[in-house]
DNA sequence: AGTATTTTGTGACTTAGGTCAATGGCCATA
DNA sequence: TATGGCCATTGACCTAAGTCACAAAATACT
């Protein structure tokens, strides 16, 4: 597997699971096994469009953007994706088709990824990791569900003043076009938006 | 509990489980002693913005819209149940918060409910129901994503086209002003697009 | 069948946000 | 200290969809 190497260190990961899941140390050791870490530069890809998604990828240091292009060539950003997150693709990830979704490093980063067997296999006999997963899941869905929401009754400013404030250091590492796109505007709006803000100070 | 019985059939529960996780006739008996069942009439709600929820909800009969109420008293429609779904505010019944959401029959239907203590008694000791709540999850997940992305990139006609393709016997069932607010625009949006249509063919 | 209520359709007008195009700032590297 | 590639801002204009108001259907209720 070019590119990936035998994980040293996955605090990150135990950290996470244990806010999740009780689990030992012993646990885990056997657990690490099942990943592999990869080093990522700025502008690197995960995978992109029409690859296949063979792996779950947690992400153990930097930032990622995973997005869509449409039909008339516009990119969506679905997610930010910050250390201790999962990211990717999740609906191929699970039925094996290819996938629509970019997976890209914004800064230096380094990730974790799990193969697709061996994360079923875990998921069989791991207990503990089944129960994380189920944990995951439920945050995700709603905390996306929220985000639908949002889209229908929350106008351009409103939505960039919550996303400030839920992530203040998002401001200095992605560029405003990016943000626009994750919040559904054109970057014209975003930048009205904002300077509208500052003069009603 | 008022309103609630001991269930007699549960041969959906039953068949939609398969679905998803392989379990035997033995299994699924014991389980079905975990669930009450509850008929509603049409307008009756299974419960409103600012009750607790104590019970998950799984669809046996009829049809459900869950809403939110904006700050500007507008409705948003966030899915509509059908037989074999489950239903409800999923944050809330995790958290424990009370909820933000309004579930209410559209028919006359009948509904499966159990207890948020029975659920997680079930997660703990069923493993089999751990992994056909997991699967939900993600399919619940990947669909609500999806969702999401379509607001961002398609305009009125095409969501309004892309629903009665998903869901043709909708448009029989429930007024057109509930489909617009689950497509999350007016309801003069909708039946002017809906016009253009008729009259592009 | 007859009345009341809910739902839908249309016209006139407004508005938030998109699109296009030009300009200028900001680094980073030579 | 130039130069080229991003990125952000701003103005002018456009457009999809929202809002308001009223009328017409459709349904439900007696």
């Amino acid at each position: 597997m070019e590119g990936y190497k035998e994980i040293q260190m996955a605090e990150l990961l135990y950290t996470k699971m244990k806010e999740y899941v009780s689990l030992d140390k012993e646990d885990f050791e056997l657990l690490k096994n099942f990943f592999y870490s990869r080093s990522l530069s700025k502008g690197e890809f995960v995978y992109r469009e029409g690859d296949a998604v063979n792996h779950a990828v947690f992400v153990n240091s930097g930032l990622f953007r995973t997005y869509i292009i449409d039909e008339q060539g516009t990119e969506h950003i679905l997610q930010f994706a910050l250390p201790g997150w999962w990211t990717g693709d999740l609906g191929s990830f699970i039925s094996g088709e290819r996938t629509r979704f970019y997976v890209e490093a914004l800064e230096e980063s380094e990730i974790l990824v799990i193969s697709k067997q061996s994360w079923d296999e875990l998921l069989e006999k791991a207990p503990f990791y089944l129960d994380y997963h189920r944990k995951l899941l439920e945050r995700g869905l709603v905390s996306i569900q929220n985000r639908l929401l949002q889209t229908y009754s929350t106008d351009a400013a409103k939505k960039y003043l919550n996303l400030v404030e839920a992530f203040p250091d998002i401001l200095h590492r992605v560029p405003l076009y990016m943000i626009a796109s994750y919040l559904g505007m054109s970057r014209e709006t975003l930048s009205r938006v904002r300077s509208q803000i500052v003069n009603k100070k």
